[in-house]
DNA sequence: CTTCCAGCCTTTT
DNA sequence: AAAAGGCTGGAAG
């Protein structure tokens, strides 16, 4: 291909870059400390944990810097039970529509976490294969889910057993595993 | 078995 | 351009 015909250097959009887009949420306790849940017009665009509605409401605006955020208690009620449900019986998943923004690769990650069923775990390398990247790309896409519990980065863990890292910290991740690997036993 | 190290792919500054 | 990640396999202790 010559270089002449195709910039292929083109530069996508980065995920969150959008205007002044409007983004409701809603922040409620949940098991596993504050969750907070947004949505846009398409769907749910993240799923935060925080040990404070504080915590997850700062998480919101760094990564939605350029949104216009507005609390939606009452409209959000609803999907955010979903979830809180989902945390008390993993075997009844959430169903709602999700907008998941990410990179090309991202989108790819986030896409096979979502076949990986309830109860069972990935490596990253597993992962990194069929993408022909790599455990510690797939390990960095992983980092930046935006819709923790709903696209299940907590079910990816290191090669020799241990649990890595979670964005949410290690303690949520090892409650959730536990909840789905107790319920899988049922 | 544990620690250390050099590559590894993407994203972020 | 550089650094920093939720990694890994192999060498070394």
């Amino acid at each position: 291909m010559p270089a002449t015909t195709h910039r292929s250097t083109r530069r996508i959009t980065p995920h969150t870059a959008r205007y002044a887009e409007p983004l409701r949420y809603s922040i409620a306790p949940c098991p596993l400390g504050y969750l907070l849940l947004a949505a846009s017009a398409k769907g749910i665009c993240a799923v935060l944990m925080g040990d404070t509605p504080h915590a997850v409401q700062v998480e919101l605006q760094q990564r939605f810097a350029e949104a216009v955020l507005q609390v939606d208690d009452a409209g959000l009620s609803e999907d955010v039970q979903q979830v809180v449900r989902q945390l008390n019986d993993p075997l009844r998943p959430a169903q709602l529509p999700l907008d998941i923004r990410g990179s090309a690769f991202q989108q790819q990650v986030w896409q096979a976490l979502l076949h990986i069923p309830c109860g069972q775990t990935r490596t990253y390398s597993e992962l990194a294969a069929p993408l022909g990247s790599h455990p510690r790309a797939v390990a960095s896409a992983c980092a930046r889910n935006p819709l923790g519990v709903l696209v299940p980065c907590h079910r990816v863990i290191a090669r020799n057993g241990a649990l890595s890292g979670y964005r949410w910290g290690l303690q949520r991740k090892a409650a959730l595993l536990k909840g789905e690997a107790d319920a899988q036993a049922q």
